[in-house]
Order: structure tokens, then C-alpha cells, then sequence
DNA sequence: TTTATAATGTAAAATATTTTACATTTGATA
DNA sequence: TATCAAATGTAAAATATTTTACATTATAAA
């Protein structure tokens, strides 16, 4: 599913065994969205770990102009919530059906139970958290110090990262708008695609529609090192 | 001790109990530095957990220009490389003794002895990643949204939390300077200085040498929250 | 194919921020 | 106290970014 923020969440799946999953979605209770339907608001109280079962989340915020600014999208194995059940915070977004959606709602009490049954579950979160909390701090660390050129072009390769198999001198395309890639960044559009121009000029990307290409991953990614005050570290 | 991204390093004591913390610390290898001293830089690979037990270390990265980017320093008690740890991740931060320091060095084999013997510490370790990863998430949000003055004041009252008795309606000193303040949010240290013109215009604060005095607590926050397109969560 | 909508490309004016420069103030310390 | 270094205050020019506006292009749907 399309992420636009340099963190991604991880599925389940990738951190729990497919057996014991099913046993945690067992004691979840599954929920139905319609399409645009609000799941939560951010603010909301009431702690459980959500996740995705068919249809896709948008996760955001909402700003002064009552537009959804949305930091990510999840798809069907990925979850939401560890907030409320770790950090014992209440929702930080809004979360909102993008698609025909069911969300299987597991409560605080039953994943403390299954924790509690299989505590190594625990560490596998922690990993996860952690990589989460590095990639953050790296992102936060870009936005002060990267020039916006630069932090386009280097948001395009953790985007692109995701998709094709890693051939990282053949074409890439990533499918992004360039309001979202703005969202994403802290800047408006018309600075996104003025960054993207001179990408371009140097011919390290191309601009399509709702898609940017990246010409050579390998030549854009030499050029960002290039211009970053700090050499990268690969989470 | 002072930190100032938003974002601090909790204690060790405040995650594990006195008498199990002095058996992590009998496992470890105390290492004195001399002011100045680089303990390591981004990028080194030795996996381990390093608490501060005398003295005070600076987090960083070097900017093109070789100056030190200061991220947070800790004290004694503090720690730093769990990314290390849980993330198998280099260092991700060059740290240096800004006194004459003494850390005690615990390698990864001993803090994974220690967490199977006290399988409830990683419990722990993951309620402060995840708030961590919390307050690192909102701040990057801010990052990308508040305008520069609203940051400015935002920090501040962050900064100011830890010092004295939570009177919300006296004033409070932030000892920080425009530079430091600056790096913290990615601004100049003339646009921090500009920002600061204009809360204390409004008498929010006042600027000090070395420190900011915030007027009201109370009032600095309304006026935060007034001009911020999303309502805080206090972690 | 036609039409409507979403998205892009770009220019110009208005703001915001950085860069550069220099004077002043503060605090530490000799 | 006198001196020095650190930090602040501020102004002006140079850049960068946003805001506003409008034309153009691409895609989806009728």
C-alpha cells in the first residue's frame, strides 16, 4: 500500500507468525466502513489496536481549513493504534475509510492477554518501534537541514524503494501526486514542482501525471549524498 | 540535565528498578573520557548500550561546515545506542563528553542476558519507545506546519516543563541560547531571534542572555494553541 | 469521442528566511 | 575593575517559499 512519509508501518505479519495472528484476530471484533467513513478522530480515548482487513485507511490530520492533511495510507495486514495501547496516548489521527473497509478491532485488554500468552511478541514490537522511531528522527532531521530539492529527491527514493525490484539503475516510477509529495514535506505544490524542475534539469527524474519517474535511482541517490550535510543511514 | 528537541531521553532509573539497573551496571565496562573526547560518530557499528555515570555527553552530527549539530545532551543516568540495540542499526549519532565523563559501556550480549533474565524490561523499553516515536512524530508534524513564531513559543513551554514546580501562571526561565534554539527547529539564529521579537511584542516572553523568560506559562500555551491548525496531545 | 475533473506548468507579487555585517550587551575571569 | 569572549539586536540585500492566478495537459467517465 502507498506510504508517503519515510516511516512505514509494518505489517503484523512481518513481526508475528502467521498462526499466532490468527489467534490475535480471533479475539478482535471485525468492524465494517463505508467509503469516507471516519473510523476515529484524533483525540479519541478509547485505546485498541485496529487492523486492516480488506479495503485501505487513510491516516491524517486535520488543519485550520478543515482539509485532511494525510501522512499515510494502510492497506489489508497493516495496523494502527500503538499509540493507545503502548504509549498509553489517545488517537493521534484521524483515521478514515478510503475504500469499502473492514477493520478488526482487537481491545486493550485481549492484546495485553496475548502478550501475555506470547511475550516474545513484545521484542518483535520493540524492533519495529524502534526502526519506526530512527527513520523519524532521520526524516525530522532532514527537514531542517535539506535544501527542498534535495528532500524531494530523497523522498522519492525511500518512495521508490517499495516498488520494482531493486534494479537501481533502470527506471522507477512513483505514483505520487505532487500535493501529496508537498503534504509529505511541509511545502506547497507550486515549491514541489519547482523542485522537481530542477530534478529534471539535471535529468534525474522525470514529471508525469499523479507519477514522477526517477531515471536512475542509483544517480539520484549519488547526488543527494552529495548534497546532504550527513551520510545517510540505511534503516 | 538539558535537552532541547522535544523529545527526551527518559531516564534508565525511570524504566527499570533501582536494584536490577545496578546489576546491568556490574555487567558493564566503565569508560572514562576527557572533555572534548569523541565516545563515537555516526556510522560506527559496535552494538551496545552506553549509560552516562558521571559527567555529560552531546549527541550530534557534523554539518558540511565540521560544526557540530547538537541534538540533546544526557546526564547521568541517561542512555544512548538503543537503535543498536533494537534496530541493528550503526550509531546514529556522533557522541562526545562535554565534561570529563565516565560511561559505562554494556555490550549487546550483556543487555540481552539481562532482558532474558528480566523478560519485563522490554515491556518497559517499548511504552518509552513508543512515546518517544509519539512526541518525535507530532514534532515532525510541526516541523512541517506551525510558522516559525508559533514553533518558537511551542518549544519553549516544552523546554520550560522540566525546570521548576508546575505554577502555570509564574514566569519561568529556559536557559537555551538563539543558536542552540535555532538547530533545534532548523532556523537561523537571526529568524529565532525574530521570532522571539515578536512573542515578546506581544509580552509572552522576554529575551534574555543565555535564557528566555516565558511571562505566563498559561498565556504562551493559549496562544500556541491558538495558532495551531491541530490540537496538542500531551505525551 | 466528448466532457469534466484532476493534476501539472509557470509566472508574478507578497512573505519569510537566510546571509552578511556590525554595534551593543552580558557574563566570566584575569 | 578591566578585559575578552559569547551572545544578542538589528538592518539590508539576497534567496527561498508561499500565495494567487491562469493556461495547459492527462485521465476517467459519460
Amino acid at each position: 500500500m502507498q506510504t508517503f512519509m519515510d516511516f512505514e508501518v509494518p505489517a503484523l505479519s512481518a513481526l508475528i507468525s502467521a498462526d499466532k495472528l490468527q489467534e490475535l484476530l480471533n479475539a478482535a471484533k471485525p468492524i465494517s466502513y463505508a467509503l469516507g467513513q471516519v473510523i476515529h478522530l484524533r483525540g479519541d480515548q478509547k485505546p485498541g489496536l485496529s487492523i486492516v482487513r480488506q479495503g485501505a485507511v487513510a491516516l491524517g490530520t486535520m488543519g485550520f481549513d478543515g482539509e485532511e492533511r494525510i501522512i499515510t495510507t494502510l492497506g489489508p495486514g497493516q495496523s494502527f493504534g500503538e499509540f493507545t495501547l503502548f504509549g498509553n496516548l489517545p488517537r493521534t489521527h484521524d483515521a478514515t475509510a478510503i475504500e469499502e473497509t473492514i477493520v478488526d478491532q482487537v481491545s486493550k485488554d485481549a492484546f495485553t492477554a496475548f502478550t501475555q500468552r506470547y511475550p516474545e511478541v513484545i521484542m518483535s514490537m520493540l524492533v519495529a518501534t524502534t526502526k519506526r522511531l530512527h527513520a523519524v528522527v532521520e526524516f525530522a532531521e532532514d527537514l531542517r537541514r535539506l535544501p527542498s530539492d534535495v528532500h524531494v529527491g530523497k523522498i522519492l527514493l525511500s518512495l521508490g524503494k517499495g516498488n520494482s525490484p531493486d534494479d537501481a539503475n533502470r527506471a522507477q516510477d512513483v505514483r505520487i501526486n505532487q500535493t501529496q509529495l508537498g503534504q509529505a514535506l511541509g511545502l506547497t505544490r507550486v515549491s514541489v514542482n519547482a523542485a522537481l524542475a530542477k530534478l529534471e534539469a539535471r535529468d534525474l527524474i522525470r514529471r508525469g501525471y499523479g507519477r514522477i519517474q526517477i531515471v536512475s535511482p542509483i544517480a539520484l541517490q549519488a547526488w543527494v549524498r552529495e548534497q546532504s550535510p550527513v551520510e545517510p543511514i540505511d534503516g
